[in-house]
RNA sequence: GGGCUAUUAGCUCAGUUGGUUAGAGCGCACCCCUGAUAAGGGUGAGGUCCGGUGUUCGAGUCACCGAUGGCCCA
């Protein structure tokens, strides 16, 4: 009244309005808003208190895959593994689970090794093995730090301040005792095997460390003379396959001469068709049939040479052919399915210690057909490339270079009438990328770790497991049951040592108490001890050392091993004199250290982690054969289970078009750039947003989109919080029965909706959540229930009962959607907590609110949200009806005789028995529901008669249902609700305004 | 070359045991509002369901062949 008094003529009815009121802004400003939202959780230790909140007994712990630390940055691939874990860790933990996370790193290997070494000045051979080794772990340390940074910026909770590193001591002593319990229970042999070989530097080389150049070659056709027709293994020949052999001849083709003498097998092809020619210089000979053509020529012969008969690869497999020079050897007929018709004759000659794929041939042949007489694996060549003095060997071969050897062994071959063909050809060959001549694959002896004593174990442990999705079951179990033996050594230096001895008479020495110490050491001064101290004459008097400490170490517990045990384990060393002793130089795989995190961190921080086996793993899907399959056998050699109960992998990511990332095709997205423009919370929707069961995809449009989306949903928290202001929820909320029909049905549909939401993080299905909230908030809530609500809020008195349902009601979705966003946009969630009024905090169970809303528990539900169906029903039915509405009232905005819906009144003319409910509804209701000045419902056949006084803007008819139109308001529009109404003009002191707002005023 | 896998509007996803005219949100176009305002509302246009063949009364869905992309091997 006072304020009448003031502005008599034109009041401003604006300030009579509840306006939207927060200090939560509409704009995210991520890139200064996240990072003051992760100090705040930094600062109050939120993860911590969190996980303080929940008991060990009912955990949920997802064991981290290290990623590699070739890198300072982290690639998409990595946000997208390292957000995935992030959700699921933060939705069990809402849901009550206690779930530490313990971020591992990967340390040791090659590419660290070559990458260190390239920024050496003068290359590996200018710095000691020591420093290298120093550099590798700086160089890493380095990376880890800001890979750290990354996570952390991409909103990652976790340990960050105890993070395991497989290059810390602890955790490579740990490693080293895990291996000598794998030798003593048996599973480790030592055997050949080929690897790549440099003879000028005289060091085994690394794939990576090979390229490619043109070299010219030899390419021959040798004839190996089948003698007798005896079986190796499998069914005998028939008489007549018998005798289409007599005396015939397998014919190969090599481009490698010197790797004859190593010949052990020939391989053929099981389904290929071989033919048994006659010919005249070499007698009968054995090609396959789809290599005849080339063949002929070779022969020179002035007629095709007779065709005898064929037979099938299978049949052919297990004959023993002689050895064209070496006498008495045999060479066994194996089937293999690389062999091709793209070249040669269809068979392959298999020298095992110069092939990987004729080692995996003779690997598998002696583990099939041979195990009690099994193909020896046979390597001649020296470190310098030059043969060694063996029997198999001819003697004018031995002392030879390789190549060289290659010009004698085509004598040889000549003078046996063996050799069908010779001529040189220039070919793409292997080269050493350092000294850049050609590398030649030389069996040597490595470490390997023998799959078949526990493979079926390993089997069965898969089927117990939950593999998400599904076909990972698969995947993994046709690998595993496939998988050669596991070569774990390498001829590198950054990695961690084999911790074993040699004698001097030719014993190995690798046992727990041997490696206990070791490990001690380790401990103490990390596996860089091995180089630090280079030969036993140091190290062995360093690892006595330790004796007299041993009984106060905390080693001496966990081991069990007393000091006179040590002694008794060391005695054997320490007969022979020290420098006669030699250590190995070689170190272990690193799919040997990471898969072993399942001990040497899961186990070892049992109080923090719990029993195994953990919850789950989450990598990606080229794991199967890498991460979860190493972690599988190391866990079963140890304690025959699987370390995991479940395992959950997801796809790779492209680009916008599908294809793969890649510098020169310059589509890389890079998580950075992406936080910058758009923040982590973008990034972390666009997580949620795709489905990750198979690849996905990233792009600017992509990211665009997800931007919106992200606002939108701020937006709908915005105008809850705005349009609560001056809401007192312990004072003000009404119960549900004072709620309307619309409140009602607003609950009901964010009881489902948020159910839904519960069930697909639980299963995994985040890209539900996306689909879900984004409905949520653009549907129920913006365009039906915010649009419809905003006349009560805004127009209301400010503690009207309808008004206050609708901030009842709003406050609860508040409530709900705030903690239903937290897993995938935690800041998000925290921001809005953060401008949330003190006496509107909800205490979430605590004494007083939560520093924190990632503290909350995950929303439930009042079962009394969910409406009876045929409630639900009859309110979409109104729904439907609104459509029509807004279709009609389009029709006449389209023919500008109207602007806002206000402007227009409706007529309804139900003309179906389903709507008889509508002829008992209130009309100011439908106003309400339809947003417009008046609803008349109207039950004569033609209404245009009795409100013939309106003109009739437009008609919409749903068929047989009902028909509605739209026609011009009533009465003047009210100047503070600009709702039409007759009433205006009828009020002295306000003129220009209606009855409603006359009252509220 | 082998194993596993995917392909539905411009984008991200739905699509029950084969069954009317294949859906949603975003984006886009047009319009409205200017009291959620670097917001909000309405209406509408977008699909050779990767291609082919087959099974069937009927195929996005089942079978076979193929194309393209991806991962792991060779």
């Amino acid at each position: 009244m006072m304020m009448m008094n003031a502005q008599p003529e034109t009041p401003n009815y604006k300030q009579t309005l509840q306006l939207p009121e927060t200090t939560f802004p509409m704009r995210a400003g991520a890139t200064v808003r996240e990072p003051e939202i992760q100090a705040f959780w930094e600062e109050h230790d939120v993860y911590k208190q969190v996980l303080a909140q929940r008991s060990i007994a009912n955990k949920f712990v997802l064991h981290d895959g290290p990623p590699y630390l070739s890198s300072e940055n982290i690639h998409i691939g990595t946000a997208l593994n390292k957000i995935l874990k992030d959700i699921v860790i933060r939705f069990k933990n809402l849901q009550g689970f206690y779930t530490p996370y313990v971020p591992g790193y990967d340390g040791h290997g090659l590419p660290i090794e070559a990458a260190v070494e390239k920024k050496i000045k003068g290359g590996r051979k200018a710095v000691s093995p020591l420093e290298l080794r120093e550099k590798c772990r700086a160089f890493a340390h380095g990376n880890l730090k800001g890979q750290e940074t990354n996570f952390k910026r991409l909103g990652i909770s976790g340990h960050w301040e105890s993070p395991y590193l497989t290059i810390d001591g602890d955790f490579e002593a740990r490693q080293i005792e895990l291996f000598a319990e794998m030798v003593k229970k048996g599973y480790v042999y030592k055997g050949l095997k080929p690897v790549h070989w440099c003879p000028v530097s005289e060091s085994a080389m690394a794939e990576a460390e090979i390229e490619y150049a043109d070299v010219e070659s030899h390419s021959i056709h040798v004839l190996f003379p089948l003698k007798n027709l005896e079986k190796a293994y499998g069914s005998p020949l028939s008489p007549e396959q018998a005798t289409l052999l007599t005396d015939a001849s397998i014919l190969i083709w090599t481009t490698t001469p010197w790797t004859l003498p190593s010949n052990v097998a020939l391989a053929v092809h099981p389904s290929f068709e071989y033919t048994v020619l006659q010919t005249e210089a070499f007698g009968k000979i054995v090609v396959a049939t789809d290599r005849l053509e080339p063949i002929e020529k070779l022969l020179k012969q002035e007629k095709s040479p007779t065709k005898l008969g064929t037979l099938k690869g299978i049949d052919l497999a297990g004959l023993q052919a002689n050895h064209p020079f070496t006498e008495g050897k045999k060479s066994v007929v194996l089937n293999a399915l690389f062999v091709t018709l793209d070249a040669g004759t269809g068979i392959v000659h298999i020298a095992p210690g110069h092939g990987p794929d004729d080692f995996q041939a003779v690997q598998t042949l002696n583990r099939e057909h041979l195990k009690h007489a099994p193909l020896p694996i046979l390597s001649p060549i020296d470190g310098r490339g030059l043969f060694m003095a063996e029997p198999f060997v001819p003697e004018a071969v031995q002392g030879q270079f390789y190549e060289k050897a290659n010009w004698v062994i085509l004598d040889i071959l000549k003078a046996q009438n063996a050799l069908v063909h010779h001529y040189l050809f220039t070919h793409s060959y292997p080269h050493s990328w350092r000294a850049k001549t050609p590398v030649i694959f030389r069996a040597t002896e490595q470490w390997f770790i023998n799959v078949d004593a526990f493979r079926q174990t390993a089997l069965s442990e898969i089927q117990g497991v939950e593999w998400i999705p599904e076909r990972g079951q698969t995947r993994i179990s046709t690998m595993v049951a496939n998988r050669a033996e596991w070569c774990i050594s390498r001829q590198r230096l950054w990695g961690v040592p084999i911790p074993a001895f040699y004698t001097p008479d030719g014993q190995t020495h690798l046992t727990p108490e041997i490696t206990a110490l070791v490990a001690q050491l380790f401990r103490e001064e990390t596996s860089d001890a091995w180089v630090k101290y280079p030969t036993p004459e140091t190290l062995i008097p360093r690892l006595q050392a330790i004796l007299p400490t041993w009984e106060t170490l905390p080693a001496r517990q966990k081991t069990g091993f007393s000091v006179q045990q040590l002694e008794v384990a060391l005695a054997p060393l320490l007969a022979h004199p020290l420098d006669s002793l030699r250590k190995e130089e070689d170190v272990m795989d690193v799919w040997f250290d990471s898969g072993v995190t399942h001990t040497t961190v899961v186990e070892a921080r049992k109080e923090l982690l719990g029993d195994l086996p953990a919850e789950l793993y989450l990598e990606g899907s080229d794991q199967h054969r890498g991460w979860f399959q190493s972690s599988l056998l190391t866990s079963v050699m140890l304690r025959e289970k699987a370390p995991y109960k479940a395992v959950l992998t997801h796809g790779f990511v492209l680009d916008e078009n599908g294809r793969k990332m890649s510098k020169s095709l310059g589509n890389v997205v890079d998580p950075n750039t992406v936080i910058k423009e758009y923040g982590a919370d973008v990034l972390r929707l666009w997580v949620a947003s795709v489905d990750f069961t198979n690849d996905v995809r990233i792009g600017k449009g992509a990211l665009k989109q997800l931007a919106d989306i992200y606002r939108k949903i701020r937006n709908t928290l915005r105008f809850l919080l705005g349009n609560l202001a001056g809401f007192t929820p312990a004072t003000d909320a009404l119960p549900y029965e004072s709620l309307s029909s619309l409140d009602k049905y607003v609950l009901h549909r964010v009881a489902l909706v948020s159910e839904k939401i519960t069930q697909a993080f639980a299963a995994y299905e985040f890209h539900k959540f996306y689909q879900l909230v984004q409905n949520l908030c653009v549907v129920e809530l913006s365009s039906l229930y915010f649009d419809i609500v905003k006349d009560i809020l805004y127009c209301n008195a400010k503690t009207d009962t309808v008004r206050l349902g609708v901030q009842t009601v709003l406050y609860e979705v508040l409530l709900v959607l705030s903690r239903l966003i937290i897993p995938v946009m935690p800041h998000l969630a925290e921001d809005l907590w953060s401008h949330w009024p003190e006496n509107q905090r909800p205490n979430f169970g605590f004494e007083s609110p939560p520093v924190s809303i990632l503290m909350a528990p995950w929303p439930e539900i009042p079962a009394q949200w969910k409406l009876a169906p045929t409630d639900a029903k009859a309110f979409e039915a109104l729904l439907s009806l609104r459509e029509t509405v807004n279709v009609a009232l389009e029709d006449a905005r389209s023919k500008d005789l109207i602007g806002s819906a206000l402007e227009a009144a409706i007529i309804i003319q139900p003309l179906s028995a389903d709507w008889d409910f509508l002829r008992a509804m209130q009309e100011t209701e439908l106003e309400t529901l339809f947003l417009v000045s008046q609803v008349h419902l109207q039950q004569e056949a033609d209404p245009k008669a009795v409100f013939g006084r309106y003109a009739v803007l437009a008609e919409q008819e749903v068929d047989g249902e009902y028909r509605v139109f739209a026609v011009q308001a009533a009465g003047k529009k009210c100047d503070r609700c600009w709702q039409y109404c007759e009433t205006v003009g009828q009020f002295t002191d306000h003129p220009t305004i209606c009855h409603r707002c006359h009252q509220a005023v």
